[in-house]
DNA sequence: GTCTATATAGGGATAGAC
DNA sequence: GTCTATCCCTATATAGAC
């Protein structure tokens, strides 16, 4: 509880400024010797801390994805509401932002190591199921029309469209907004997938949370 | 036209084999020692007919543009409709499939090249322009209902699911099914997003398509 | 825990003979 | 057009002193 200032240990340093040089310029173009530098600390001290910088990735997906855990934890115990899918999805949009050097050459990560490709591939599942979930409760609760099979290409496409965004932005992207602005831009992608299926006035309450949100 | 049987120039037969290793093993694994290899020429061979590897990455990237700009041209001189949109999104699909290698490691190849990743980002605007004109060529036809705002949102979205599809199935893909049997199901998940604005007609004829297409 | 020095390996690319 | 030989460079990773 108590966070007297001491200085960072060298192993948190290590996997903090990685996270940060990753996430700014990819991880394929990082080497060992770049986090060293950039802490001002020698190469062989980084591989006294971590074995090889595949460990330091694992590390940084093993925070992710305890974060992703949470973030896709379906509500128990109530019935689901537009509420949820609003906060699944900022809290989704968040975390691949703080993350996104994950996203950057995905294929090419998951290939070089079976472990990160199965919890990877976990929380694509995750995603789509926590969607589906949510979009049955609110079937259920009369706020939105859809038939099972509406369900299941919408949480796909719902899957696909919050994996993927902030990709698809970070090339559109003139240099000028690069930053975390397009979250906002991505939740409302999202919900305009949702939203045909919702039915009068949860539709206009959309209409009106997405406005503000995008303004 | 006519095609007699002479053996393929080496620079053609590096273009192909180069595209084959790329799609199969990703760009960044496979080196220009592996196609030379993978040709029994010497590397030296292949540094005659090529300055380097982005000069092979940049030819095929230049095929792939070529066949991407005929897919995303607008039908002129007359109303588009369903049929429309439903060649659109086989030969998008069919395209990235031959030249998915591109899809990978997108964000790492585009930081390293400028020029490719102007002509890229054209085809993503160019995705989003052409769906959005078909989709108010449909509202204009009477066959959809949809606000200008819900069409940027929308074929954004097409966009995106059209884009990263592939990328999002081959990390969920149990090895069982690597194959291009995905396509279909991108085309029907894309068609999923434009039908919930379709007038009942048009709607169940998708929806028969859209089954016929997944069996 | 941290450093310096270094081994090892591999990829990109060129020179010059044939 | 093609090959052999080779150079340069960079990245990962280790050894051993402090």
């Amino acid at each position: 509880m108590s966070d007297p200032p001491q200085p960072m240990k060298t192993r948190d340093r290590i996997v903090q400024t990685s996270l940060q040089l990753f996430n700014d310029c990819g991880e394929p173009r990082i080497t060992t010797n770049h986090i060293a530098d950039e802490l001002d600390i020698s190469p062989g001290n980084l591989y006294y801390h971590f074995r090889n910088k595949d460990d330091i990735i694992w590390l940084l997906f093993q925070q992710f994805e305890r974060r992703m855990d949470t973030a896709l934890q379906v509500p128990e115990r109530r019935v689901p509401n537009m509420e949820d899918m609003w906060l699944y999805l900022h809290l989704v949009f968040e975390n691949i932002w703080e993350y996104r050097f994950l996203y950057r050459d995905l294929d090419n990560m998951l290939s070089r190591n079976k472990k990160l490709r199965t919890h990877f591939c976990r929380i694509l599942e995750r995603k789509v199921s926590t969607a589906a979930a949510i979009c049955k409760g609110l079937v259920g609760a009369g706020v939105m029309t859809a038939t099972t099979e509406n369900i299941i290409a919408l949480s796909r496409n719902i899957a696909v469209v919050a994996t993927y965004w902030l990709n698809f932005q970070s090339i559109r992207a003139t240099h000028a907004s690069n930053d975390s602005d397009d979250l906002g831009l991505g939740v409302y992608q999202v919900l305009s997938l949702v939203a045909p299926f919702l039915n009068g006035d949860a539709r206009q309450l959309l209409q009106q949370l997405s406005r503000e949100y995008l303004s």
